[in-house]
This record gives C-alpha cells, structure tokens and sequence, in this order.
RNA sequence: GUGAGUGUAGCUCAAUGGUCAGAGCACUGGACUGUGGCUCCAGUGGUUGGGGGUUCGAGUCCCCUCACUCACCCCA
C-alpha cells in the first residue's frame, strides 16, 4: 500500500528546508531588534475562538475551517490564522498587565480547507508579529518598515506595499450605507458573487475582479473619503511616517480584507511574480478585538507573512546555499572503517560536520560522494594509513593533498 | 463548491492505433587493483495513475474513477 500526504498538505525536506531554517532565523532576528518576543500558542482552538473574532459570516468560518469534536463533545478547530490564538493568550494570562507595548512573533502551520492552488493550501506556515497596546500610528509604521527590512536581508525586490485604512466603528457604518446606496441602482450590472456580497459585505465589491464590476464601481465612493476625524488623522500621520521611515507603498482604497476584526490601518504586500494568490504578507490594527476576548479596550496590530510564497519567491530569485560538511572520511578495509568512524566521532565532538564512507564501497565512489556533498576535505584513511599512522588528505576545492597524523587531525580542523 | 488542463522510470520528457515503451539527468559499477568534477561504457530502475470498453492490436481512441496543476472563489 502506497501512501500519499492529504491534498493541499506538503512535505518539507532538504535542501528546501534549508532556505526555510534561513528565512525563520532572518525574520526571528530582525523582529527582536523591534522589541517582538516569541509566543508559542496552540495549533488547536475552541472554534469559537475563530468564529468570534474572524467573523461568523466570513468564508474562512463557514467553509474553511477543519472542525471535530473531540472526545468530551468540544467543538475544536485547527487555527485558521495566528492571530485570534495569540490574542487569547494575551487575555487569558493578563499580559495586558505587563509593560505596554506587548509585542509578539510566532511562526507555525495554519489550516485552511480550500481547493489548493498555486500559493494556496491547505496546510501552509506564517510568520506572523502582533503589538498590543499602542493606538498611536507610529507603530503601525514601525510594522511595516520591520517588514520592509526583512524583505530587503531576505533579498527581494519588486514587492508592493499597499496600505489603506477601512475606519473604526464610529465611520464605518456610515461608509458602508453610502456604498449601499451606491449600488442600489446598480446592481444589474454586477456579478451574481458581487450581488450577494452586496447583501452581506458591501465592501468586499470593491475587490472583485470581474470587469463588470471594475467599471461599476469606477465612482464608488471611497474610504478614504469616508472616515471620521480621528481615523483620518490617524491615516494621515501613518502616511508622513512611511515616508519617514522611507518604506515605499500606495494607497490601495479598494483593498478590503476578508477578517472582520480589522479596524483602522489594514495593508498587504504583493508581488507580481506570484499568481493568482499574491500577497507575501497582509495584516492590520484590530482595535476591538482584545475586548472581545474579554480584556481590557487595547489597541493592537498585526500582520502574517505566507512562507511557502516567501520561499517560492526566494527560490525563484537566487541561488540557496546548501550546507556542505566540513570533512569527509573514506574507508578502505574493515580496520580502516573502525578507525575512521572513531575519528568521525571525535570530529563531530567538536562540531566539525564529518561525513564518512562504508568500506563496502570504492574510494572511488566515496570520493565521488564526498564531492556531490561539497564536503570540503576528503581524509583517506587504508591499511597503510593505519600502518603509519598518518592519513591522507585532499582539498576538493582546488585537489591540493598531502599526509597528516591521526593524532593531528584535530587541531588541522581547529 | 465551479471551470479548464495534465497524468509514461526518482526527475524532465519522447514514442502515425502496429516488433520487446525509449532518451537525458540522477543512482550503482567499470575504463583508472587506493583519488571527486570532464569523457566513454555498462547496469539498476515501468502493472504507461486505476478500472472498464472499442479493435486482430491501445501509452495512443471512448467511458468511469483517482491524483495533480492552474484559474474562479477566497486569502498568507
């Protein structure tokens, strides 16, 4: 019987894991020279938790979400997102009575049931940071100039940073009645998915893609234009900070996202080499959710960033470095073989990465092994090394040789 | 959930309905009794995704099914 991985769940294995350790350790330490720590929350949630922060009429909530029931009849999910997690957490521990701000990162799978695509699955892993406690723009730009930077160590280029500001409680509901009634004599030339969405969530018009509905909604009324004054000024300060942080981005009015929590500030970064699905990172300020859970009125934002289109990026763009052992220890006969599996083993003692032949093969095999694995020196070790006590050695690099003592292997690699 | 496309060796791909389904890469060995990369030679590796049908004959045509891919939708 022959096994495969559920569809849309991949595995990871070298050399890609290597780029993924790299790409966890860059973000792991540009976050905590911004001051985020780790957080390491469950990869299983009450499914209320996902219900009542992302929104009960959202896509994710009504069929995406992988649910059971466990063994004592609790509805249990599999998180969806990272951020209801943490911000449970954050609650449940009181962490609001700590110093503010509070800022976290994590990194780990998440698990949606979608049709998989290109940069689409049902098992993927985001990096993601969240700031609890500061209303103040200034740490929304903070934010997005952290991802700025690790964008840029990461090497990549051609990324579009897109931000907008979707309101608070206060301006939204008059936003979302003059866009009702925008539409409301319009609806003949929108797409059967749009006329629903105007029932249900009228601003999610603004992202469709149908043509249709593109010149429909041409002189929609804009967000932007909609705000209440203190959003508006919020907006505004975020905008002079960006440009004072130099973090290059556009206003997007009609980037509308698909969680409810999401107040104020909301932006993405997109790349055009990616496909349909695009954004390499989306987040926002979610003002209200702390006191949903049950907490105190604490401002927060947030943003995920999607490793598997981070890598396919990264992979497309440069050449991975693939680690390559140190040294490499071939082995003719069976006394050799013994000799150099201890020499290997006092080598690795020292953290120096040794490879070693199996005398069942020829040196010239295991020379031809040593060098598909880059190793960096060949020692060769036969009966007439262990006669002498000294061992051969080669450089691959340039084929250079010559002969050392067992005894001084060691230090040679010190 | 909807639509389209693709399934042949570990990977990338050939093969008018007609001998025994091939090539490159990779892997193993040899040429070079103890020295990698380059070259040459040989070997290992296949239920042509699975099932049914048409036919003297199916990898090829038809039907069903499964898997994968892309797009819609949705989103990281």
């Amino acid at each position: 019987m022959k096994y495969n991985a559920l569809k849309g769940i991949h595995d990871i294995y070298p050399p890609d894991i290597s780029l993924w350790q790299h790409i966890e350790k860059v973000a792991a330490d540009i976050f905590t020279v911004f001051g985020f720590q780790e957080i390491r929350a469950p990869i299983i949630e009450s499914t209320d938790i996902f219900v009542r922060s992302i929104g009960e009429t959202t896509d994710i909530v009504e069929k995406e979400m992988y649910t059971f029931t466990d063994k004592g009849g609790r509805r249990i999910t599999l998180r969806p997102e990272g951020t209801a997690p943490v911000v449970r957490c954050y609650v449940e521990n009181y962490l609001y009575n700590l110093p503010s701000p509070q800022k976290y990162f994590y990194a780990g799978p998440m698990f949606r049931y979608e049709r998989p695509q290109a940069g689409r699955f049902r098992q993927f892993f985001q990096i993601g940071a969240e700031a609890f406690g500061v209303a103040e723009p200034k740490i929304d730009a903070e934010i997005l100039s952290m991802l700025k930077l690790l964008f840029e160590r990461l090497g990549l280029r051609e990324l579009c940073f897109q931000v907008n500001s979707i309101g608070c409680e206060q301006c939204r509901p008059g936003y979302r009645k003059a866009l009702v009634s925008f539409f409301s004599d319009k609806l003949e030339g929108l797409c059967p998915d749009c006329t629903r969405r105007y029932e249900l969530n009228p601003l999610r018009i603004l992202d469709c893609k149908v043509d249709s509905c593109k010149r429909v909604r041409q002189d929609a009324p804009r967000v932007t234009e909609h705000l209440c004054s203190d959003c508006e000024n919020h907006f505004g300060s975020l905008l002079s900070l960006l440009e004072l942080l130099e973090v290059p981005h556009s206003i997007n009015p009609d980037m509308v996202r698909g969680l409810d929590y999401y107040t104020r500030t909301t932006f993405e970064v997109t790349c055009e080499h990616l496909g349909a699905q695009n954004a390499v990172a989306a987040g926002g300020r979610y003002d209200r959710l702390v006191q949903e859970f049950g907490g105190p009125p604490i401002p927060a934002i947030g943003f995920a960033v999607g490793m598997e289109r981070l890598v396919s990026l990264l992979k497309s763009s440069g050449e991975q470095n693939i680690p390559a052992p140190r040294t490499f220890i071939a082995v003719l006969g069976e006394d050799a073989g013994k000799q150099g599996l201890a020499l290997a083993n006092r080598l690795r003692e020292q953290g120096i990465w040794t490879e070693i032949g199996y005398t069942g093969n020829s040196l010239k095999s295991q020379m031809r092994r040593a060098d598909r694995l880059s190793a960096e020196y060949v020692l060769i070790i036969g009966d007439e090394e262990i006669a002498s006590g000294n061992c051969k050695w080669k450089k691959l690099s340039d084929g250079s040789q010559g002969e050392i003592a067992l005894s001084g292997v060691l230090a040679f690699f010190q």
